[in-house]
RNA sequence: GGGAGCAUAGCUCAGUUGGGAGAGCGCAUGCCUUACAAGCAUGAUGCCGUUGGUUCAAGUCCAUCUGUUCCCACCA
């Protein structure tokens, strides 16, 4: 036959696909009360860099489900958009400018935000690019940007009417600062590496002369800032030394009193026992320092040197401030010793210098009112988790939620709306103020900080909406259906936006949240840029096409595991892309100028057992995949339909219907239940690998017009068909043992050979004579002889004989028979039978399992014992009479 | 320190309310059988990490231990 489809899978046809699908606008989704909405948000990919692997499995999940739904019949929606990632971005432009010796401050807030925008520019148009390589179907015609025009309002919006209520306020914090770069630095800016440290000893004095309690420090100059000693409640060896301070000596004349405090925080197997508390300078402290209200002494300036608050030590450095306060210590014999050690560090990635934990005026959301509903919403069941375990996370989140700090020491990002008068009032407004609320003062100056990232990210699955405004979107859209995101940012983000969801629209900002793992490489661990062991996922589109990356994520995955990358995994996948073409391919081949119009689809009553048998297989296995992709457990959703394509149409179906292929009369519908069973399969397949499927639906279907907005396949209860599944069950487990016997005894594939078949029954018989064309041609049987089932049994001389289902079958095979090795076979069968029967047996005279076992199981063991018997009667048949010989 | 996973064939992994252990790769053997060698057929391989418990029945549920990974926080 000829054909000009090309032998192998091609994925270079993507893009022109792509770009039609673009043109006649098959993603576009609008409100449509027609139907009901289904809506999914981008977790917007951080404009920092382009797409890594993690975005692509996120995105195939995405994709995927959204490709369903699409085809079910719902008004599909998938918002798209990047995020302006604040810190991450920044810190990505100011190390871009490191390397132009440009500084951050020298260039200006303002021209370096230009620099920031460019930097947006290129790598959001990036990820976008890369995303249309992959095949998602967003609606770019609502592509968003966290910074754009009407998100920046909505939250500005956000930010007014939280401050309004009380809800934002400004408040003390710890942060991280660098003195050399007279700056705040996230956490993210700092490496931490262990180090080598001296651990100075020394001891403070009680208030009332009775001795002493001894303490060890890392950082001597903090002793300045110290407003408290702690021990561990249950600590004994102190009981006695409460009611009574200690003394700070290092203030002359007028000595700070400290008191001497109880807290679980302090590990009382370390050191003496007793830690000093300096609330001002260091994260555990500062919350000691809340739990006890001990007041906090900033000791320190912006420049690292001591303060007013250090008393004679201010001006020097905090080394100099170091030195000196040992050597008072050490001359009033309040110094013990020193010692090294290592301890981790933490210092500044871009000067190297030890960075000094500060206090600085931060603005604050109050959590305690927010974060209740949200809670509610997940213990009411509401909101769900997959799995169901990422749900406890953010349950024990938020029942230890503080409040959150949302200003941000940077200049890119969202400029917090606080306006500032020369007497220190404070104008909270989302438009620029003209005059202070307060004193009417028209001398404002604007907050220099910005918001934390995850508050515009917050509010991402309504913004893009449109609110504040009541648009019709809203009304139709909100809430979304499923969020996809990975578990390391339940906290930042899925908790933010569940709260800021309810505060602001009422509800949940969607009902089902699914966490999916992370990719690692090959070795299990986790990619990243440093180790190199990362794998750009536009390199596999660009080799194995798009479809086979897709498919390489889902096929098989648990996608709530982590999973490695395997390019072994991809090859299959390639190879199973190759398998479907070309089995589409031989459809074509054979449907030439049949395709249209007149294929009959036959009530399933007049087919041939193996077209029923395929139809109610094909019919289950819609059943189960939709089921599948509903409870978004997409691996094994597509692992069904690749087998089912593969195993059972394939290497099944396509060999049984050759022989009706080949005659004109038989041919029309077999090609009918061909193309509709491969047409069923494509559209399953469809949101998993989205083009290949198109390509082979508008080759299977000319008429239509696309597989994207094509209907879902629905499950049809006339098709199930157990007995014709029974039927090609048995007919399968015959040939196999055909295959065997000639693998076995190497019988050359040339070597045709007659089947002999003595049905037992009259239903066998009517299977096998059915069967009979196909039969042997899957056997490579030159001919299926089918006994008449009533007739006497008879041997065949010189054949070997095999029990098969409902039947005893012989292979004319006079010169391979090896009478001993017969035996054995035989011997080793009726083993396997008898002890089958024996563990039936064993379970159906069991009194507790016949009392509470199931009755359908107990049934199916039943029919399993009268099958084996039945069996095991033909081999002792076949070893009685092989003796007799 | 707080939280959460994982442990099943040589390797990578599935295994849905408990009901006779699966796939891919790899390996062995034979095949270019007129869709596909990116293929077809056949085959071998498992005390389902340890110990105990619940149950008629445990890879599956509970507890324990061992090993391992991740998230958050941190070592005065």
């Amino acid at each position: 036959m000829e054909t000009n489809i090309p032998k192998h899978y091609d994925p270079s046809r993507e893009n022109e696909i792509y770009t039609r699908w673009l043109e006649r606008g098959y993603f576009r989704a609008s409100v449509n009360p027609e139907k009901k909405p289904y809506t999914i948000m981008i977790p917007p990919p951080n404009v920092t860099d382009k797409l890594h692997v993690g975005h692509a499995f996120n995105n195939t999940i995405q994709d995927a489900l959204i490709r369903a739904k699409r085809m079910q019949g719902y008004e599909a929606l998938w918002v798209p958009g990047t995020d302006h990632a604040a810190i991450a971005t920044e810190v990505q432009v100011v190390k871009a400018l490191a390397k132009e010796e440009i500084n951050k401050k020298d260039l200006g807030r303002e021209a370096f935000l230009k620099r920031v925008w460019e930097w947006k520019d290129l790598y959001g148009g990036t990820i976008i690019s890369q995303l249309k390589k992959m095949g998602i179907s967003c609606d770019w015609d609502r592509e968003r940007f966290t910074m754009d025009e009407g998100l920046s309002a909505a939250v500005l919006e956000t930010f007014e009417r939280l401050y309004n209520e009380g809800k934002i306020y400004r408040g003390e914090r710890l942060v991280n600062w660098c003195v050399t770069c007279q700056t705040t630095i996230s956490d993210s800016e700092i490496e931490h590496e262990d180090g080598e440290g001296t651990l100075y000893h020394f001891k403070y004095p009680k208030s009332d002369g009775s001795g002493y309690i001894a303490f060890a420090t890392t950082r001597p100059e903090t002793m300045l800032g110290d407003t408290a000693i702690a021990v561990h409640p249950e600590d004994e060896r102190y009981a006695d030394d409460f009611g009574t301070g200690l003394i700070v000596p290092l203030f002359g004349e007028s000595p700070r009193k400290i008191p001497l405090i109880k807290d679980a925080y302090v590990d009382p197997e370390y050191g003496t026992g007793a830690v000093k508390i300096t609330p001002a300078h260091d994260p555990n402290d500062f919350e000691v320092g809340e739990r006890h209200n001990l007041p906090r002494i900033n000791i320190m300036n912006d420049d690292g040197t001591i303060n007013k608050n250090g008393g004679k030590y201010a001006g020097l450095t905090r080394e100099e401030a170091r030195n000196q306060i040992i050597e008072d210590m050490d001359a009033q014999g309040l110094f013990i010793k020193k010692e090294k050690i290592t301890h981790a560090k933490g210092a500044h990635d871009r000067c190297h210098k030890v960075v000094e934990p500060l206090i600085k005026l931060q603005w604050f959301l109050r959590m305690d009112e927010l974060s209740k509903p949200a809670l509610e919403a997940y213990t009411s069941g509401k909101l769900k988790f997959h799995r169901e375990r990422y749900g406890r996370i953010y349950k024990h989140w938020l029942e230890i939620v503080r409040d959150w700090c949302i200003s941000r020491q940077i200049w890119w990002g969202h400029r917090i709306p606080a306006y500032y008068c020369p007497s220190g009032h404070v104008t909270v407004s989302k438009t620029a103020p003209s005059a202070c609320t307060a004193c009417g003062s028209t001398e404002l100056t604007q907050d220099e900080d910005t918001l934390d990232t995850w508050f515009s990210s917050g509010i991402w699955p309504f913004s893009t909406l449109g609110w504040p405004d009541k648009t019709p979107e809203l009304e139709y859209f909100y809430p979304t259906n499923v969020l996809v995101t990975a578990q390391e940012i339940i906290f930042n983000w899925v908790v933010r936006m569940t709260f800021m969801g309810l505060k602001f629209m009422g509800d949940i900002p969607f009902t089902d949240v699914l966490i999916h793992g992370t990719v690692l490489d090959a070795h299990g661990k986790k990619m990243s840029k440093s180790v190199g062991n990362g794998i750009d996922p536009l390199e596999v589109v660009e080799k194995y096409g798009a479809d086979v990356l897709r498919l390489a994520f889902l096929n098989g995955t648990a996608i709530e595991n982590d999973t490695r990358f395997h390019w072994e995994r991809v090859e299959f996948c390639r190879n199973f892309m190759n398998k479907l073409w070309n089995a589409a391919r031989f459809v074509l081949m054979n449907a030439t100028g049949a395709l249209q119009g007149s294929l009959p689809v036959s009530p399933p009553l007049h087919l041939p057992i193996e077209d029923k048998w395929i139809l109610s297989r094909v019919n289950g296995l819609i059943c189960e995949v939709t089921e599948k992709f509903d409870s978004h457990d997409l691996g094994m959703a597509t692992q069904k339909i690749v087998d089912f394509i593969w195993d059972e149409f394939c290497d099944w179906y396509v060999e049984i219907v050759k022989p009706r292929l080949r005659n004109e009369e038989t041919k029309p519908q077999a090609i009918g239940i061909l193309v509709r069973v491969l047409t069923t399969c494509l559209k399953l397949l469809h949101p998993v690998t989205p083009f290949i499927t198109e390509d082979l639906y508008l080759a299977l279907k000319p008429d239509e017009e696309t597989i994207v907005r094509s209907s879902w396949p629905v499950y049809d209860p006339a098709l199930a068909d157990p007995a014709a599944e029974k039927a090609l069950d048995n007919i399968k487990e015959a040939v196999r043992g055909v295959r065997n016997i000639r693998a076995d005894k190497q019988v050359p594939p040339a070597q045709k050979i007659t089947l002999i078949i003595q049905p037992h029954d009259r239903d066998a018989s009517e299977l096998y004579s059915q069967a009979k064309a196909y039969l042997a041609s899957l056997c490579n049987a030159s001919e299926a002889e089918i006994r008449p089932f009533d007739a006497e049994p008879s041997t065949v001389e010189g054949a070997i004989s095999l029990v098969v289902p409902g039947a005893l079958l012989y292979l004319p095979l006079a010169s391979l028979i090896d009478t001993e090795k017969e035996r054995a076979r035989m011997e080793k069968e009726r083993k396997r039978l008898t002890q089958e029967l024996e563990r039936i047996d064993a379970k159906l005279s069991n009194e507790g399992y016949m009392a509470k076992a199931p009755a359908n199981l107990i049934a199916a063991e039943r029919g399993k014992r009268g099958d084996f018997a039945a069996m095991l009667a033909k081999v002792e048949n076949e070893i009685r009479n092989a003796a007799e010989e």
